[in-house]
RNA sequence: GGCUCGGUGGCAGAGUGGUUAUGUAGGGGACUGCAAAUCCUCGUACAGCGGUUCGAUUCCGCUCCGAGCCUCCA
């Protein structure tokens, strides 16, 4: 099993050895929880689930530590729930459960540890206490602020020099700062904004620090995988390296993994360009898994241009893959199966689902025995289950497509079609292309097969 | 301005120093009462200009174009 991931340090595609292959430990930025997530921040949840479920195929799924945190203290969420007139703690609650409910939808694994900020202060205190010790950090202003200067290797995962972005900055700095690019490690809090006690009077953490602590406690100082979006490249990363690197002396994270933005006609999504797309918006029309295999059909190291004809491209994939699933009525026989290399190269998803469909293809052919169907079958399954896809029963499948139409709409549809199968044995093929055309005004497709006669909607929700 | 990453067929999207994925849309055919689904088949894509090479879409250089980071952001 030669698992091969591509190293944003390094800048290269590197081999994957774990530090200790009992225990795999990987760690994802998590959501900063003010407001709904949107469809960019799912992009690196299902990669990275995808990543856990290979590692968890590789090496056991007791042997792998998946640690993704969420961010519950933070301006935006402070600025938010005044907006809002409720407490930080009552919006934080209700988004990471919309949260939850969201990325449930996308057929992710919860990871082993799901720690909040607000339940590592401790951990971050001592973390930075450590720091000021050592003299990385300093005090001014009530802030505590790490000293980038002291950092020798500051900048090397950004590829990056501290004179390169002074020269090219267009930013005030702060007066508290001694360096430009220092960050804050502690900040004050005014008395009606949350806050906790600590050596440098009340206050709470600056962003970076959380990851560092939370990363130390659930998995150890040094481990294998830490992996976000490209965003996070520059400063957040940068600065959990020198955090983490300058109180223990070790090496951080062994691997860093990134994945490339979602784009909106070809511009990066944000609030500040007004282009968000909710998950949640998204489910309404379309079904998780619809959204999954479209993220996946990109490498995830790409840009990936989010669309209508992407999700829809993806539904019409889907349909004849679970079609192609449904064809005959085999048992499972549960045979061991290869992890694909082209998932092992880098998580080459889009070359994975190529894989996909020339299988499908031999599911189409009529001329192939039963066992050797079952083993294409077995392994368009195992696929799925390393991509987290065709999770459904295929009958359930088509017919989750239909929920949007009542009952009676249903019962409806079914009494033409009855119609009209009996004008096709009566050969009154007139009456029986006028109930087809009727139905398809309406949006209905039919299908004649085996002497059944299927439906399903035009727009295929 | 500095740094990074890209430019592949109508569209989406992999990959490779020589056999040119895959999907989707479109043309043709088989099948079908008609359709759908499925199968077969077709269109010969790799931004431009040089260089290396027996041979480059793939390596190197330059040019043009695009995106991103340097500020909160997945």
């Amino acid at each position: 099993m030669n698992l091969k991931i591509f190293d944003t340090l390094s800048g290269k595609k590197q081999k994957f050895t774990p530090i200790n292959n009992k225990k795999v430990r990987m760690y994802v930025c998590g959501p900063t929880v003010y407001d709904f997530a949107h469809i960019g921040n799912a992009r690196p949840i299902i990669v990275f689930d995808t990543l856990y479920r290979v590692l968890r195929s590789i090496y056991g799924e007791d042997r792998v530590s998946y640690a993704r945190n969420i961010t519950d203290i933070d301006d935006k969420i402070i600025v938010s729930a005044n907006e809002k007139k409720i407490s930080t703690e009552e919006l934080t609650k209700q988004t990471i459960n919309f949260f939850h409910e969201d990325i449930n939808s996308l057929n992710v694994l919860d990871p082993d540890f799901e720690p909040k900020a607000t339940e590592t202060i401790p951990e971050m205190i001592l973390m930075i206490s450590d720091l000021i010790n050592k003299k990385f950090a300093y005090i001014k202003e009530n802030h505590v602020l790490f000293d980038t200067n002291m950092s020798k290797e500051y900048g090397k995962l950004s590829k990056r020099s501290l004179d390169e972005m002074i020269a090219g900055s267009r930013v005030e700095v702060a007066p508290y700062k001694k360096n430009q690019f220092d960050f804050v490690l502690w900040k004050p809090s005014k008395n009606d904004e949350p806050g906790w006690e600590s050596p440098w009077g009340r206050g709470r953490p600056g962003w970076h620090i959380e990851c560092s602590a939370m990363t130390k406690k659930y998995l150890g100082e040094s481990f294998d995988i830490h992996a976000g979006g490209a965003d996070l490249v520059f400063p957040h990363h940068e600065n959990e390296i020198a955090q983490s690197e300058s109180s223990h002396g070790k090496f951080f994270a062994k691997y860093w993994m990134h994945n490339g933005y979602l784009n909106i006609k070809g511009e990066k999504m944000s609030k500040s360009l007004g282009n968000i797309l909710t998950i949640r918006n998204l489910l309404k029309e379309y079904n998780g898994e619809i959204l999954r295999f479209s993220m996946l059909s990109t490498h995830y190291r790409q840009p990936i241009n989010f669309s209508r004809e992407l999700l829809e491209s993806s539904h019409t994939q889907l349909n004849k893959i679970y079609k192609a699933l449904n064809l005959r009525n085999v048992k499972n026989d549960g045979a061991q199966q290869l992890i694909p290399n082209s998932l092992l190269d880098d998580l080459n998803t889009p070359m994975a689902i190529s894989e996909i469909h020339e299988l499908v293809n031999k599911l189409n052919d009529k001329n192939i025995s039963d066992k050797d169907w079952l083993a294409y079958r077995n392994q368009i399954k195992f696929y799925g289950q390393l991509m987290g896809l065709f999770t459904l029963d295929p009958n359930a499948w088509f017919v989750k497509d239909k929920k949007s139409l009542s009952n009676e709409d249903k019962s409806e549809i079914e009494k033409m079609i009855n119609e009209r199968n009996l004008a096709r044995h009566a050969h009154n093929f007139e009456l029986a292309d006028a109930i087809r055309l009727k139905l398809d005004k309406k949006g209905i497709i039919l299908e004649d097969s085996n002497n059944k006669t299927i439906w399903k909607l035009k727009n295929g929700r």
